[in-house]
DNA sequence: ATCGTCTATCGTCGTTCGACGATGAAAGAA
DNA sequence: TTCTTTCATCGTCGAACGACGATAGACGAT
């Protein structure tokens, strides 16, 4: 997630909110899809191609613990959810996040 | 822009492709977004409130130079474009990105 | 109880980001 | 010419990213 902009600067009361909460949420979310490997990750599983890690992890030419990484960023976005299934995990599409991010970028 | 994956580990011909060029473009495209001040620069441009660089400096607290920086990146991965006019740099916005950001989007 | 599988997390390392001040280049004004 | 304005770029610095191997925890199988 990039850091707030950090206000250091004496802000003379510019004319933009400087705490705008749509800003970082759009942000937020597009960071989720600023990675290449995170891109394919959300289109495998819109596409329902795969949805246990396991499966995940073979088709990325990666080490297993970036992968993770990556998946773990995700979730953090919103962009993705993920449940035990058994003992394996299971991960998904948030439809929310997804949602919400359309809705912003269609928006724009 | 979020280096490419370096594809060190051998890869035993994953599945999916391993040179994505739509990834990479997606990703180039939402990395520009993936920050705060950068969603407010386009949100600005693309309502036309501002248009010159001074006006987005004004409006943004931060310094001069990491505002340029910014506008830089959003140059870079192709969301706005910006000419001289006269002595002073107009900033806009680069309507082909847009719309490619928003067909990828919307495309998910 | 021991082994193997599956994930998440930790620690590390090199690179990039994001912020700043300072400087430089170009063009109009004095 | 000499300022002043406007914007880009340089150099720096701390923090975060992105990659990896190693390890730990949970669970099923043997």
């Amino acid at each position: 997630m990039p850091k707030q902009p950090a206000t250091k600067k004496c802000d003379p009361t510019p004319i933009t909110l400087q705490h705008d909460p749509t800003a970082e949420e759009f942000a937020k979310l597009a960071w989720g899809l600023a990675h290449p490997v995170r891109v394919k990750i959300i289109r495998m599983l819109i596409g329902r191609e795969v949805c246990m890690c396991g499966d995940i992890v073979d088709r990325i030419p990666l080490a297993q613990s970036t992968v993770s990484q990556h998946l773990k960023i995700l979730k953090e976005c919103g962009l993705i959810q993920g449940e035990l299934e058994g003992q394996k995990m299971c991960y998904g599409i948030h439809p929310q996040g997804i949602k919400q991010l359309k809705k912003l970028i269609a928006g724009l």
